[in-house]
Parts: structure tokens; C-alpha cells; sequence
DNA sequence: TGATTTATATACCGGACGGTACTAATATTA
DNA sequence: TAATATTAGTACCGTCCGGTATATAAATCA
């Protein structure tokens, strides 16, 4: 019988840190101040690690930086996933979407950080084309989710619209990245959600 | 006869740089990488200025992006106001508001830019409670414009809508959010341009 | 128990950071 | 021309930057 590998402990000095709980910290640390604002003491502070473990897990500042950027874009892809509801009118699957998107841009202990993507890897995209890449990959991964929706509710006879689902997509993109800004700024809940919901009817021509 | 200022120079060493120009210089800097991620020498490098001269002239970097900043505001707000015309229908105001927006954001050497405030401010104003301010006020003005414009719409019968003006003002001005940031992101004029067109549309009923 | 393996912890590296004292240069004024 | 005023330019300040060498601690394996 073969024991469990997750039992078995590896043979050197344990961890004193866990990996998904450290990443989840420098996260933080990163969407407060930026990637050129966090400053490698402000993510061994926020980790409870020191530089040597940090570099031995995760690489240098940009290594660390993309590992974390990725993993914020896995979240948020399964988040728009749960949350865009196929099974749902069109209307209200999209509150759905920018209910949960509003969630995680007012998060944060010291007060709400919009989206990570926008808020720390935008500043970077126009002299760093890796990080610029990821950016736009994350927004085009968005639009083609939205699209596909779109799509389905117009083959399903739910909506009619001149406008090409692809063109709509990019327009609901853009009410939750405008979510995102305004969350970063201080916009109450209620300014998000207001606007949100503005946002649905006219996408789904209830005006 | 009195001699005008202008001609007449002041007593000591004169100026080696113009002021006008040097901020600009400095804005291009700031607009590239950020405010954390652009250095002093970054700055004394793009405006030609040594260190002492750019504190004597606009103080430290704080201060010297805080000029900058409100000085972006400033060609924003009447860029927008030259933009949004009162003559023409509003669809066309609309696009007229897009088109220049997508100039601002698309100049630039190193590839387009966006919006200084949401490239620039949006990272800082989590931990910087005045550049958060100047940051929501920016955007907060923006609304301002739009929903005037809007409001001016509806009493003259031009637009009919369930939704009131200060939530179709906001929703224009997230249409305008995202091409800054897909503008940043390297997406192309085009792409920009439809997802601007298709916001017009919605925005006045046109779909 | 002793060797080996892995991680932690301390202390340090060269360099870049934001910021400034000091000197030299260039103008006006008397 | 001498005195004064304002700027430019150089050189430097202490600190923090990202990153690493070295030593020590804590586990397994034989």
C-alpha cells in the first residue's frame, strides 16, 4: 500500500509559510500600491516571509508579480464563469456579473482596490509587454466571455439588437472596467450598483 | 510708457528651460510609467532639467505630479467642453467627445497611453488619499459634463429614456474609461473605434 | 546517531532612490 | 566695473532598493 504523498513529509526543514496563503498576501500587497510601489519589504511584511524564502519560491519581483497576476486572472475567469448564468434571462445573469464584480473590486482591508488587472497592471502595460500582454489578454479573455453570451441570447430569440454581440461585449466590458475605476476612486456601493444597472437595461434594450 | 513684463527679464541668471515645456516633458514621463515607477532621473532626463533646477521651479516629485495631474484635468475638462457640442445631435456630440478622446489616448512615443489619470492616479489612490481625491474628482467631472449634455437632451425631446441622466452619463463615461484602458492595453484604433460607435448607439437608442 | 536535505534567518552587496549643500555661471542694477 | 540676484551644474547625503552569500535550524533517511 502506497502512503499518501500529502502525509509523507518532503525530507528537508518544513515550510513556515503555505504557498496559497503567501501568494494571497503579496497579492494584497500588490493591488494596494502597484507593482513599482510594492516594495520587496512590503511583500516579505505582508507574507511573513523573508527575502531568501520568498526568492525560493516564488523568483524575483516580476517572477512573483506574474505569478500572482495569473492566478488573479484564473479567479476571475471563474468568477465571471459562475456568475454568467446561461440558464438566466440575459438581463439578469448580467446583474449577476457585475454583483460579483462588485464584490471583489470593494474588498480589501484599506478600502476598495478595484481590479487588480486595472489597477496595478494597466500602469505597467506601456513599458513592461509581458505585463501588457497578460492585461490585454485578460480583457479580451472578458470580452469573448461576454460575447459568447451575447451571442447565445440572440440565437435564442432573447435579445435583438443592431449592435454585433461583439460590439455589445466590449460596451459590458467597459461598464465593469468603468465598476473597477470608480470602486479604486471611493464611489459608494450604491453609485456601483446604480450604474451597473443602468448598464444591463441598456444592453438589453430596457430602456 | 510702461515697459511690458514679458520683455523685460528679471535680475538674475535667466531660465535654461521653458516651464510650459519642461511640465509636459515631465507629464510624458509620468504618463509612461507611472508615478512610483517613473524616477527623478527619469524626470530630470525628459524635461532636460538638473534636480536642483526642476525642485526650485515645481518642488519635489509629489508636488511636481500633483501640477501635473491638475494640469491634465485641466486639458481633459476643456478638451470634453470643446468636444461636447450643444449644436449638433447628441449622437453625434457623443462621437465627437470619442473621436478626441481616442486622439488624447492613442498619442504618445512609446505606444498609446490612455488616460494619465487612469494610467497614473488609479494605481496610486489606494495609498494616497490626494491623488485618490484629484482622481475621483476627475472622473466625478466627467460625469458632470456628460450628464448636463444628457440632461440637455431629454428637455429638448431629442432623447427618450427610462434611464435618468446622471446613470447614462456615467455609463458614456465608462465607455470612455474602457477605451483608455484598451487603449493602454494595445488595442487597435479600430477596435477603439467600433466599441466607441457601438456606445453611441446604445447611449441614444439607436441599436 | 550521523549524514543529508531543505528551509529559515542574518547580514550584507552594489546601485539607485529622493533630496540637498555648495559652487560656478549669467543676467540686471547701481 | 562692482554688487546683487537668480539660475545651472556638480557632487554628495543618508536611505531604501532588489537581490544574494553565508550560517543556522529542523526535518528525514540510513
Amino acid at each position: 500500500m502506497v502512503q499518501k504523498k500529502s502525509v509523507r513529509r518532503p525530507r528537508g526543514r518544513p515550510r513556515a509559510y503555505d504557498p496559497d496563503q503567501a501568494l494571497a498576501q503579496a497579492t494584497a500587497a500588490f493591488w494596494d500600491a502597484g507593482y513599482s510601489g510594492a516594495s520587496l519589504e512590503d511583500l516579505t511584511a505582508a507574507t511573513g516571509m523573508n527575502k531568501p524564502s520568498l526568492y525560493g519560491a516564488f523568483g524575483n519581483k516580476h517572477a512573483l508579480y506574474m505569478t500572482v497576476l495569473e492566478q488573479y486572472r484564473a479567479m476571475g475567469r471563474e468568477a465571471m464563469r459562475e456568475a454568467l448564468s446561461y440558464e438566466l434571462p440575459l438581463a439578469d445573469a448580467l446583474r449577476r456579473v457585475y454583483a460579483r464584480a462588485i464584490e471583489i473590486y470593494t474588498a480589501g482591508g484599506r478600502g476598495a482596490r478595484g481590479c487588480f488587472l486595472i489597477g496595478t497592471a494597466a500602469t505597467e502595460s506601456v513599458l513592461d509587454p509581458k505585463i501588457r500582454r497578460v492585461f490585454a489578454d485578460g480583457l479580451h479573455e472578458l470580452d469573448a466571455q461576454l460575447e459568447a453570451r451575447f451571442t447565445h441570447a440572440m440565437e435564442r430569440g432573447e435579445l435583438q439588437s443592431g449592435i454585433g454581440a461583439g460590439d455589445l461585449a466590449r460596451v459590458a466590458c467597459g461598464i465593469m472596467n468603468s465598476l473597477a475605476l470608480r470602486a479604486r476612486a471611493g464611489d459608494s456601493r450604491r453609485v456601483l450598483e446604480a450604474t451597473a444597472e443602468a448598464g444591463v437595461r441598456l444592453l438589453c434594450s430596457l430602456g
